[in-house]
DNA sequence: CGAGGGACCTGGTTGC
DNA sequence: TGCAACCAGGTCCCTC
């Protein structure tokens, strides 16, 4: 599920809850995610939360000692309620807050992860190695279009490596892709410069209008207060069976990178 | 080094 | 109606 808009819009909704709190009680009903939970997770009863962030598609949870590295992974949604609440089924997670509210990570699939972090979270070997903010302004036509030289991979498949740019997943890919008039098969290295930069602007432009809607829902997400992200309804051309928005044609699918992409013949070139 | 595929999971939808 | 097959927002890691 969770892109960069949904793990913003999650990052937004828990800050004013959680931030500032002190942790009465963890509870791990499930520590099988995409990596265990880390053990010192279960120790962090009186610890108090400092301050949440989002790096890439993971939220930063800095407590006074040490930080919390969150992903949501495919299916994961974190919610704020009032502790005592029933647990949904999947609620692997749940914080009681000095505040009398509980922060609940729901997550079917278990493709998510918590991991406790001694020292710098972005010094983490997993935070480390990552590209630039697609919304700073690192993230530019020369950088991007210096990093596509000689390379062969499909463009979409290569806006979607985190290595290059974070937080642009399959849904936004195919967006931005459409937005910018490139057909998401065309050789990364084979673009020209000014379409290089229609594509950054298209890529800042989707999720800068995703993160505004509370982000995408197609089947798990919700926002913090259990509504679901409403930038559905505004996709152009992921999971569109009928026709282009702009020009009538009937959208095309196919897969790359196991990921099913969606694209205009004639609008996308 | 880059490209491509498997692996990790559950649940909803589709098709026979 | 029942059941199997397929598909879904991510991304690390291994092989070629």
């Amino acid at each position: 599920m969770p892109e960069l808009p949904e793990v913003e819009t999650t990052c937004r909704g828990i800050a004013p809850h959680v931030s500032g709190q002190r942790i009465e009680r963890v509870l791990l009903r499930e520590t099988r995610l995409r990596w265990p939970v880390s053990p010192q997770v279960a120790g962090l009863a009186g610890s108090h939360i400092t301050g949440v962030s989002r790096r890439a598609k993971y939220l930063l949870m800095a407590l006074d000692h040490g930080s919390l590295i969150w992903h949501l992974g495919m299916s994961g949604s974190m919610r704020v309620l009032p502790t005592g609440s029933p647990a949904a089924n999947h609620e692997h997670i749940e914080l009681e807050l000095s505040n009398g509210q509980s922060l609940k990570f729901r997550d079917p699939r278990r493709f998510g992860a918590l991991l406790y972090c001694d020292e710098d979270p972005l010094q983490h070997r997993l935070l480390q190695p990552l590209g630039p903010e697609p919304l700073a302004d690192e993230f530019n036509t020369d950088y991007l279009y210096g990093r596509c030289r000689g390379r062969s991979a499909a463009i979409k498949t290569f806006i979607m490596n985190s290595h290059i740019v974070v937080g642009v997943g399959n849904i936004y890919a195919s967006e931005a892709l459409y937005l910018a008039g490139i057909r998401p098969t065309r050789a990364a290295g084979k673009i020209s410069k000014a379409r290089i930069a229609r594509l950054v602007e298209a890529i800042r432009a989707t999720l800068t209008a995703a993160i505004a809607k509370g982000g995408t829902t197609l089947q798990d997400f919700t926002q913090v207060d259990g509504k679901p992200g409403y930038f559905r309804q505004a996709l152009q051309v992921y999971a569109n069976k009928g026709a282009c928005h702009t020009c009538g044609k009937p959208v095309r699918h196919l897969v790359q990178g196991q990921r099913s992409s969606y694209f205009c013949p004639l609008c996308q070139t």
